[in-house]
DNA sequence: GTTTACAGACCAACTGTTCTGTTTTTATGA
DNA sequence: TCATAAAAACAGAACAGTTGGTCTGTAAAC
């Protein structure tokens, strides 16, 4: 039930903005009754955290299999803005992003989750890949610069001249980046907590 | 008038964000009564969206005056960040352009305009500096990633770990692409119109 | 005198939350 | 195993507060 009323939660941000993810438009999407919601949720920063906190953990890489070779730095860039960023779950989470500066119950609910994600996922890929550097925190610098670029990539979709532009900006950064990075040799790899 | 109104809007968006940003709201900031609100601005979307309009034209770049030499690509990124994305005016922007997704009535106020500033801020730009490529369309390609990747930052400013962890990434972004544009020197200016 | 600029009351629609019921599950004890 | 009590899961009505928009009234400008 919760994973139901957390995937309407998802639709509805993604397709009508925080402010317009009313628990009607929950309700109704997920075909289910409006106590069913307040029941496992009392307020609505409650339920958007919870679908957060959900969607963070789905996000938490299906890029790259434990079992697998890491993709190429470029790959997965542009894997990243197809599958996760650029996704009903991505644009969802830009939504609580924005709520949240201007949201004290809902920023104070996801503050901590989101830093521990944070490092929790750069951790994960500065495992995987080596800046040019060798520096460590050069690494993982560079991958926060993309997710941002991407996220800021999503508020601009809208107003982009054409799709190949759009494209051709993923293109270039995808190549600016892959100069700066590269995937550690398998031997290499340190295993992290 | 019309012009305190548009202040009250900015300052509003900015501390309450796009759906906090009410009439009464913007009332109160503003000192006025309501009938001067709604007779300006019949609906909440022509009030944003003629916000949007004055904030565009603002920032249509003071920081590059016609009459200096250009800042070096360096400061240039710094001092958009801290002059013109992260201030009122630029989160107001995000803002906006995060309502945009998902309002329709306000996505085709501002779709045009918004499309037309991009074109004209980046010819005025790509006018100042120039890829190490030396194509122009590669120039413009390397600005719209600058101007993405700062608001980007803008969501995520609030989740940093630190203040300098902020001003880090800042830093290698710019250092990056200060490996991928220079200045153009003065007597290669074509003047743009 | 006609249009524009402002003032402020008014209203229907909607929002988040609380609440009282009803059903289902779970825990308990013999 | 099974009766039964307690708790959790759900359903849906009710409500106070707010919102965007409209409407009438007044003053000023052209």
């Amino acid at each position: 039930m919760q994973v139901k009323i957390c995937n309407a939660t998802v639709t509805c941000l993604d397709q009508l903005g925080y402010a317009e993810t009313t628990f009607a438009e929950v309700q109704a999407k997920a075909g289910i009754s409006r106590g069913a919601i307040t029941h496992h949720f009392p307020t609505k920063q409650a339920l958007v955290a919870a679908t957060a906190m959900r969607l963070l953990g789905n996000a938490q890489n299906p890029l790259w299999p434990h079992d697998r070779a890491p993709q190429p730095v470029y790959d997965l860039i542009m894997s990243a803005w197809a599958n996760i960023v650029n996704s009903a779950g991505g644009r969802a989470i830009v939504e609580i992003l924005v709520a949240c500066r201007t949201d004290p119950a809902l920023f104070g609910m996801l503050e901590q989750s989101l830093r521990d994600w944070d490092k929790s996922n750069l951790s994960l890929i500065s495992a995987r890949y080596v800046s040019a550097t060798g520096n460590r925190d050069d690494t993982e610098l560079l991958w926060s610069i993309a997710r941002n670029f991407l996220r800021g990539l999503l508020l601009h979709e809208k107003f982009v001249s054409s799709p190949e532009y759009l494209m051709q900006m993923m293109d270039r950064f995808a190549r600016m980046m892959e100069s700066q990075l590269q995937v550690l040799p398998k031997n290499d790899v340190e295993e992290v907590e």
